[in-house]
DNA sequence: ATAATTTATTGTAACGTTTTCATAAGAGAT
DNA sequence: ATCTCTTATGAAAACGTTACAATAAATTAT
C-alpha cells in the first residue's frame, strides 16, 4: 500500500505537505502541489479512509436505514429507487453509503447502534416512518444526525424530513375521479400505522367533502400490503349493496392485485370501476388497464433526502427542514367517464 | 466519545488488557474479563472501527455493486430481495454491507476503484454479470476478492460465483410445456449479452429438441427489458403465420407486459396461450392469471454470495468456487393443458 | 539596514486500536 | 532455596492521516 509518506519521500517534501495538497490548502505553492500531484498519480496514492476518519472524525459516509424485512413491503420496487436517488447524490459528493436492514425492529434497533457507536456513517437516511419508534428515540437521545423519508410520527418542526404532500395528492387524485362523474369512491389503504396511508386517506376524505359527496365507512378499507394485495379489501367491496364506481389504492403493487381481482370476479376495468393509483413505478404502465396514478418522484426523494443529510452533518447547527417533493399526476387507462 | 482507555481507567488495568478483552484472549483472568466488560458496559464502550481498521487492515464490510442505473432493470424487486439474503448473513457476522451503484459503466468502476484503493470494504459482490466487464478485469488484476452473482463471462473455473441452473430450470418450465400438450412454444427473453437469458434459452432449445418439437426462429424473441415490457415482442408473436400455444418468458416482471398485451390482444392466458416465467417475486402470485413460473430462490442468492465472499475475505487462498442455488417450480394459474 | 510581516514548509503530536516484547508473580521441579 | 516454566499483565510501537505550532525564507515597511 502506498501511503503518504511514500509520496512524500518521491516528491522530496514532508508528510503534512502532501497531506495539505490533498485537500487543496492555498497555502501550499502551485509547483510543489504539481510536483506532489505528479507523485501519486506516478505512485498510484489512494488514501485510506480509516486513518484519515480517525483523526478528521468525519467518515463520509452515510447509512441507510430499510424497514423491517419481515415485511413483505421490502419488495416493492419504490426501494431500489429511492436507493437510486441517494445513490446518484452520494456518488457525486464522493460520499459513501452503508444499508442497513434487518429481519426484526430489534435487529434494525443495533444496527444502528452500531453504526452511531461505532462511528461508521456521519448520518443515517430512515427509509420509513413509523409510529413509536425506537430508532428515532435513540437517534435523537444521542443527537445524532439524520433524516426521515416520510412523515415524523411527532415533533413534525424539529425533525427533518422529505416527504410529499400526500393529502394533497389524495385530494386531487380524488377529484380526478369526481370530476369525471363519479360519485361512489372507495379507498384501499395499507396500515393506518403508516402515514402515507393516513394523509392520502385524508385527502381521500378533504376531496369528497368539498364535493358534498356522502361518505360511507364501508368504503374505506385498510388492508395489510402482503394479504395477498388487497384481495380480501375488493372482495369486501364487492359484496357492499351499492358498489363503488371508483377506486382510490394508495400504492400500484397493491393496484396490481386489486386490478387482477376485480377482473377475476368479472369487473371491467374501467369499464365498471375506475381505479387510481399512487407511485408511479415501472409496473404500472405495463398493466392492463395502464394505472391513472401519481408520481410521487420517489427518486427525488432519495437524492433530496441524501442532500439534506449531508448539508446536516457538516454543519449540526442549521436548523431542521421539511421538504416537499412535487408530485405530478399520470393519466393512463384505468379511469373512465362515469356513467 | 468513550475509548478503550477510559475503561482502563475506571477498571484500573491497561489498555492493552481491555484490547484483549474484546478480543476475548485467553490469556485473561475470568476476573479481569469480568470486570473490564462491566465497565465496558457502564461506561458504554463501542470500539471505533476506523482505529481498529487502520491497523488490523480488515475492514469487515463488503461491497455490492448495482448494474448500471441508466438501466430500467433496477426497478426490479429482483434487487430488493437479494439485497435481504445479503443483508441477513452481514448481520449476522457483524460486518457492513456498503452499496455502491453509478448511472454509466465508467461511474461504477470509478467508485470501484475508491472502495478498493482506499480499502472501505474487504471483498465485493458483484449484482449482475456482463460480457467484457471492465470491473471483473479490474478487480482481477488486483486480486481482490470478489464474488459474481450470475455467471461470469470467462474463466468459470476462476471466478467465484453463485447462480441458478438456468439451463435445466429453462429446460424443466419448458418440458412442463410440453407435457401438457403444447408443441409451438415460442421464447421471450432480455438482452442476449446476459448470461440469464442464454442459459434459459439454451435448455428451452434443449427441451424441444428431446421432444423432437421443431424449432422456430421467429419463437424466439429478444426485447430490451425497457421496451414496455414485451409489448412488441407479444406483437410479433401474435402477427405469426402459426401462433404459439405456450410461451416461455424469462422474468416475472417481464411477464406482466407480456400478460397485459396478450390480454389486450384479446387473447386469454392460459385459455388461448399458456405463459411460464422465471423468478417469482411477489407480483407473480397477484396477477391475473398468477404465474407458472420458477422461483430462483433470490434471496439464498444473496445469501450464499455473501457467505462465500467472507469466506473468501477471510482467507484468501481457498480455491474459488461455483454454488449453484436449486430453483423450484411453483405451479399457478397460468399454464392450461393444451389443446 | 533593520524590523515587521507574509508565505511556504516542516516536525510533532494526536486519533483509538492492536500487537510484539518485556516483566512480574506464582507454580512446579530440582 | 534456587531455577525454570507458566500465566497474567503492562509498555511501547505501529497503522496512515490531519492539524497545530514552529521555523525558515522572502517580502514589505520603517
Amino acid at each position: 500500500m502506498v501511503t503518504i509518506k511514500d509520496v512524500a519521500k518521491e516528491t522530496g517534501v514532508s508528510p503534512s505537505t502532501v497531506s495539505r495538497v490533498i485537500a487543496d490548502n492555498p497555502r501550499i505553492s502551485p509547483d510543489t502541489k504539481q510536483k506532489v500531484r505528479e507523485a501519486m498519480e506516478r505512485l498510484g496514492y489512494h488514501t485510506n479512509i480509516h486513518a484519515r476518519n480517525l483523526v478528521a472524525k468525519s467518515t463520509k459516509a452515510i447509512g441507510a436505514i430499510m424497514p423491517s424485512s419481515a415485511n413483505k413491503a421490502l419488495q416493492n420496487p419504490f426501494f431500489p429507487e429511492v436507493l437510486r436517488g441517494i445513490g446518484s447524490v452520494i456518488h457525486e459528493r464522493q460520499y459513501s453509503l452503508t444499508l442497513s436492514s434487518g429481519e426484526t425492529e430489534q435487529e434494525i434497533l443495533e444496527e444502528v447502534q452500531r453504526m452511531v457507536f461505532g462511528s461508521y456513517v456521519d448520518g443515517l437516511i430512515l427509509l420509513y416512518s413509523r409510529v413509536e419508534d425506537p430508532v428515532v428515540a435513540f437517534l435523537e437521545e444521542r443527537d445524532f444526525p439524520y433524516v426521515m423519508i416520510g412523515k415524523p410520527f411527532d415533533r413534525l418542526e424539529e425533525i427533518t424530513h422529505v416527504d410529499n404532500d400526500n393529502f394533497m395528492a389524495g385530494k386531487q387524485i380524488t377529484n380526478h375521479l369526481i370530476a369525471r362523474g363519479h360519485e361512489k369512491i372507495a379507498f384501499i389503504g395499507g396500515s393506518k400505522d403508516l402515514f402515507v396511508t393516513r394523509d392520502r386517506e385524508s385527502g381521500y376524505l378533504a376531496a369528497l367533502a368539498d364535493a358534498d359527496l356522502p361518505h360511507h365507512e364501508d368504503y374505506v378499507i385498510h388492508t395489510e400490503f402482503l394479504k395477498s394485495g388487497g384481495k380480501e379489501a375488493v372482495e369486501q367491496l364487492l359484496s357492499l349493496p351499492i358498489r363503488p364506481t371508483g377506486i382510490v389504492v394508495t400504492d400500484d403493487l397493491m393496484s396490481l392485485g386489486v386490478l387482477s381481482t376485480l377482473e377475476e370476479s368479472g369487473v371491467q376495468v374501467p369499464g365498471d370501476i375506475s381505479l387510481v393509483s399512487f407511485n408511479n413505478v415501472y409496473l404500472s404502465e405495463i398493466t392492463r388497464p395502464a394505472l391513472t396514478t401519481v408520481d410521487i418522484n420517489i427518486y427525488e426523494l432519495g437524492a433530496q433526502s441524501a442532500r439534506a443529510l449531508i448539508e446536516r452533518t457538516v454543519d449540526k447547527t442549521i436548523p431542521p427542514k421539511r421538504i416537499i417533493v412535487p408530485y405530478t399526476i399520470i393519466y393512463r387507462g384505468s379511469v373512465k367517464e362515469y356513467p
